[in-house]
DNA sequence: CTGAAAGCGCTAACAA
DNA sequence: TTGTTAGCGCTTTCAG
């Protein structure tokens, strides 16, 4: 394998100088002077040389490294928010590690040790579905390693997040059911624990009372998340005596469960039911008909993350939430 | 901030000993004293030492970290794959470090460069669709950086690499279609210079001659992986004296490209214009109608994938090819 | 203006 | 059975 980086050794064996005044040449310190510095900066750059990031670490105790936790790489959400990150994080010099929680309480806490024992200088996280205990988070907090979370987050006092404005979101979307003429309106949330069910499920009910609708709990259904468990959950609403003219579905992979359910239940997508998702850009234009959908701003999300991480990551300051401005965007799975 | 981890001069400050013996005992050194192993291992877990990487990576010239670089990481094939290789890597107690080329030569080599100068063990690639020049590639190999390539791969006797068996897939295709009675069928290519144009296209050919189907020109057209461009593609196939009655996308968002282009024409899927993609199961089944498509086992192209660099990282085997086998998997949209 | 030395956390060869 | 020392690559006093 031979050696593949020139240390500041080599280069200060070379010219026979000392490895301080090559360092220090490096870094233009004052002291050295102006033709030694360019000679050294010279082989330097010959050489190729680029200073060891292991050795910078262990000295100063940073690994310019930042932790990211989701419930899932594979979803065009969490990816593209990580591209956001990841982008504000080069920016700055750091790099990000990726893991994956899988939706799984016990994973997510592994996945912390893990990183915490790479050395990480800090984590972003969003939490797994499964998640209710939060000690773990506390924890962190408690150690003084910077933690930031985003979409799905929890002890907003504690630790600083980035979140969409759910309740208003939901708001839009049921206000743009009532304008289109649908009446019987559900909502098939996520699991309850988490705070972006809770908080959509608010809005769900205030957008209803806006329009003067009753709401009917019967409309309420719960699911895991996936595709089949969403699939289930509409099939339910479709069983009703009285089944919804119109479907919310809290995320991308719901909707399209949703939407799967509707079409095999042979019935059509606006005409019958109509659906609004809470979805990307590029989903919803994928998926036919056209999605309707509160669009996440995702790259720009990951990208006030990653900054929030940083200002937390330098400062003491104290721990806010970041609200995003949602989008709804109107396509044809609403327009009876 | 205050200190975040115990060292081991920390143990053995509290234990009054010296700091290669709790380093030894941990290790189960056999000269260490059952009595003192057993306290110093105690400690250590009350304490809840772990070893600092950064020393270690210094001291052995290992960081446990392997780049990644890929196209594009929102798309569910990459981040797909990128969950196959980080499930083997974490097994190996490797982390791996993502980096985006976006599509694009210049930021791959760049990306190269700082992951190299982060100090990884080696490479995991997947060039952009922009790269024709490899040079950079074999400097790689010339150094002797451990490198593997995946999918879009070049210098095949230099590198070893993981792809499917895109020529072979392509007759598949071919041979579907006929069998469903389409007898104009069009090829939807990405840019010439890369391999998996080149392979497919050469199977799509094989395939007609197969079928005694007479090869049109016309029918095989170029874009650059993009959405919009496919659909541009599509437009200018339909715009044909003789449009064809069957096509085929190279990829995911290309066949997307297609259909939209298809729909917008007011044609009909699959009685119109019947469409094949190269595709993975999760978008297949969630566009509309469903999409007839040779799945990428892109799972387990990333495990397979981890599995061969890991196995040039650690000896000095000659590079290999693995040629992954594909499936065609039928569903709506060809089948006429 | 430049060099020597200590120290970041760890291992391993060498002493005792 | 345990301790001492050197060294991985680098910065930073402290001494010239």
């Amino acid at each position: 394998m031979g050696k593949r980086h020139v240390s500041l050794k080599d280069l200060a064996k070379e010219l026979n100088v000392s490895i301080s005044t090559v360092s220090r040449a490096l870094k233009d310190h004052p002291d050295i002077s102006n033709a030694l510095r360019t000679k050294i900066k010279k082989l330097a750059a010959e050489r190729n040389y680029s200073p060891n990031p292991l050795a910078m670490g262990l000295l100063k105790q940073a690994t310019r490294m930042i932790g990211i936790i989701v419930p899932d790489l594979v979803s065009h959400f969490y990816s593209s928010i990580i591209s956001g990150i990841e982008s504000v994080a080069a920016d700055k010099g750091y790099f990000v590690v990726i893991a994956n929680s899988n939706e799984r309480y016990e994973k997510e806490k592994e996945s912390i040790e893990n990183l915490l024992k790479a050395r990480v200088e800090g984590l972003i996280v969003c939490m797994s579905c499964e998640t209710s205990d939060t000690a773990h988070f506390r924890q962190l907090v408690q150690k003084g390693i910077p933690l930031v979370m985003f979409d799905r987050v929890c002890l907003p006092n504690l630790i600083p997040a980035v979140v969409a404005d759910n309740a208003e979101a939901s708001q839009k979307i049921i206000q743009h059911f009532y304008d289109r003429g649908y009446r019987r309106i559900a909502y098939v949330s996520g699991p309850e624990q988490m705070n972006i069910s809770q908080e959509r499920l608010l809005g769900y009910r205030a957008g209803l009372k806006a329009c003067s609708l009753e709401p009917d709990p019967a409309l309420v259904e719960f699911c895991d998340l996936s595709f089949e468990s969403a699939k289930a959950a509409m099939k339910r609403l479709l069983q009703l005596a009285n089944p919804p003219d119109a479907v919310y579905g809290i995320n991308d992979t719901v909707a399209f469960g949703l939407m799967n359910a509707i079409k095999e239940a042979g019935l059509r997508i606006p005409e019958d039911t109509g659906v609004v998702g809470f979805t990307d850009e590029f989903h919803s234009t994928v998926v036919s008909p056209p999605l309707t959908s509160i669009t996440h701003p995702t790259f720009e999300m990951g990208q006030k993350t990653a900054e929030l991480f940083f200002k937390h990551l330098n400062s003491d300051v104290p721990p806010e939430t970041i609200v995003l401005k949602t989008q709804l965007i109107e396509r044809l799975s609403s327009s009876k």
